[in-house]
DNA sequence: CGCCAGGCGAACA
DNA sequence: TGTTCGCATGGC
């Protein structure tokens, strides 16, 4: 069984939503998250019951962002109850309680994913920050404090001055460039920023979303299948990359994608008995086991693994229970 | 130095 | 249809 939590109980929990891979526009600086969300710089900061944050711009439109961002009206728990009856992703669930699928821009989201074949995720995080400084618009944050109730059910009660402010100096942010901005750009400026041989790819990503070619508003009222099928017309993106964007920027829930900690996972944890599997075997059994929230599911496993890589180490699964560390932080939504 | 990193595409059997 | 290898670069 599933951890059962009711609507107003399901935790929500900045670090988890910020480091486990889902996103590369985020970095931790003195105790705080920095980044943006599409042309809204943000330093953020999760205190029990509410996050408090700096923003570029107007605050109603700041925090309907983040509401937006970071999925805090949608029944977390209704969605973790469609997950199947599995020990191993209890365990995940458990783990990584408070851990939520952001809504993030597609473009953005294609971009990162280009740059993160074969890359660690520090180092994708570090060339975003480059392109995004060298090309990108200079977001300049309100002086002001602002603080979001992360309840549910509640309007929208964002409201200034009532904590305390810190005062720290936080570094420049930047909006990261369209794609006409980057479709302009030379492939030998792009190398300097250390991509090597993703930034042709980088490019003409860049081109098709410019010149129309690729459009994600067609995107999303596409089946799954159909719009995984129209991102692997890009040169640089598989199945992997498709379905992270589909998964990350275009609300497709089913999307799971299968990167080398999944493929490692099915391989010890789901298909422990068999010596052989065929990567078509493993897709099939992914898409049908985990169901119309999959993409849900594998962000859970993904951070669990990730955390815990020793979970793969043996031949067979062995069930371990974990405390969940950020419990304690989470706050009930 | 060697090995690997939230892969992909081309070249093979 | 199903594997193997090169690709840039940096961190360990």
């Amino acid at each position: 069984m599933h951890p059962v939590f009711s609507k107003q109980e399901v935790p929500f929990s900045l670090d988890l939503c910020l480091h486990s891979g889902q996103s590369f526009a985020w970095r931790q600086h003195a105790g705080f998250w920095i980044g943006n969300i599409r042309q809204t710089g943000f330093v953020l900061q999760q205190t029990p019951g509410v996050i408090r944050y700096l923003c570029t711009g107007k605050e109603e439109f700041a925090a309907s962002a983040l509401r937006r961002y970071f999925a805090l009206d949608e029944d977390q728990a209704a969605i973790i109850r469609q997950f199947p009856k599995d020990p191993f992703l209890h365990d995940a669930v458990r783990f990584c309680a408070g851990l939520r699928i952001l809504h993030q821009d597609p473009w953005e989201c294609l971009a990162g994913f280009i740059l993160s074949s074969a890359k660690q995720i520090v180092h994708i995080q570090q060339i975003r920050r480059v392109i995004a400084e060298r090309w990108g618009r200079r977001l300049r944050l309100e002086t002001t404090w602002r603080c979001l109730s992360a309840s549910f059910d509640k309007p929208l009660t964002a409201s200034a001055n009532l904590v305390e402010t810190p005062i720290v100096a936080f570094p420049p942010i930047y909006s990261f460039p369209s794609p006409s901005i980057l479709a302009r750009v030379k492939e030998s400026e792009l190398r300097a920023c250390r991509m090597g041989f993703r930034a042709p790819y980088l490019r003409m990503a860049a081109r098709a979303v410019a010149d129309g070619r690729l459009d994600f508003n067609l995107l999303a009222g596409l089946s799954t299948a159909e719009a995984r099928e129209r991102l692997m017309f890009l040169k640089g993106v598989g199945q992997k990359i498709a379905d992270c964007v589909l998964l990350f920027g275009l609300g497709k829930a089913e999307a799971f994608p299968l990167d080398t900690w999944m493929l490692k996972m099915l391989r010890r944890i789901y298909f422990a008995r068999k010596r052989r599997t065929n990567l078509r075997e493993l897709r099939d059994f992914a898409s049908n086991h985990f169901g119309a929230y999959g993409g849900h599911a594998q962000q859970y496993l993904f951070h669990y693994v990730r955390m815990n890589p020793w979970l793969l180490d043996g031949r067979s699964g062995t069930r371990k229970k974990f405390d969940n560390p950020i419990d304690k932080q989470g706050m009930a939504c």
